[in-house]
DNA sequence: TCCTGATTATCCTAGTTAGAACTGTTTATG
DNA sequence: CATAAACAGTTCTAACTAGGATAATCAGGA
């Protein structure tokens, strides 16, 4: 066990993000959304719409999820799917009015509620933080990679 | 936006944290097993068994989601569901012989599995980093608690 | 041009998720 | 001792998840 104290880090990271997951998503869902729709409303705020492609990747929301999150946000009148000119494979999706109106009334709201459990964190510390998480994902990223590229040899 | 320097820090880890689910699953699903299920064989391995309230904390697993990954697993005979002497509410889980020979054929592997991506990292990073995640935990969780205290109040 | 390969989005399956409502059991209190 | 509160686990619903298969479209090379 003590041969791989790496072990307690990636319990840590499972522990902080659900801690996350609970804090930010109990306020989301007071406000009738849910954290994915939340995550597409919020990137396209301020955006003149983007491809699903695009979406995903900034999202973190996968491909096959993303198409039903983008259906009931449809249904809802939230956003809109365009055709976009000059490629019929792609699609642009955009906020409606109603749309933009929500993300006006959650976002500021949103931010200013996570707002007083991070001003215990000084600048210094967060930037530890953040620091300390690049870190982390670029040793994982670059073993996924890894392990990827020998299946292929 | 800059008034918020801890968006990125909760991007960050939400782009860490599916990082190491990638990495992480990509293995588990080869061996057949789920996130979850995995969670579950790993947390019992050792044991003489435990309650669903204590394996849901230790796996982070809900209690509703519990329920179902556990049906599949005892329909796949790796663990047992045992009345608890003295308390005919709870249910205490074990390993088959099965579920154990599972066990040691997945947990040490998946340990090695991930071992060269961490091998990157100095002792002292590894403890930075989960420095760092404690101490963001703790102010989410924190967080948390105060605003379901004003829900009562 | 034709054709192969890559790209875009959707669909499908099995499983997981949170949250809330519910049943049965235990414990504490009046 | 009765009963209210706390607790253990299950059930339910709507949604999200990865991964793989599919259909339509686009781009490059023979």
């Amino acid at each position: 066990m003590s041969q791989a104290p790496f072990l307690p880090v990636l319990r840590e990271l499972a522990c902080c993000y659900q801690a996350f997951e609970r804090l930010s998503g109990h306020h989301i869902r007071q406000v009738g959304l849910t954290p994915g729709q939340f995550d597409v409303i919020a990137t396209l705020g301020n955006t003149c719409g983007m491809s699903c492609r695009e979406l995903g990747e900034r999202t973190l929301i996968t491909k096959g999820t993303l198409t039903g999150v983008l259906d009931r946000l449809v249904e809802r009148g939230l956003i809109r799917r365009e055709t976009t000119p000059g490629d019929r494979r792609s699609l642009t999706v955009t906020l409606t009015d109603a749309g933009r109106s929500v993300f006006e009334d959650v976002f500021s709201p949103h931010v200013a509620y996570l707002e007083p459990a991070f001003a215990q964190l000084s600048a210094t510390e967060l930037s530890t933080i953040e620091a300390s998480l690049k870190q982390l994902r670029s040793v994982m990223e670059q073993g996924f990679g890894d392990c990827c590229e020998k299946l292929n040899n």
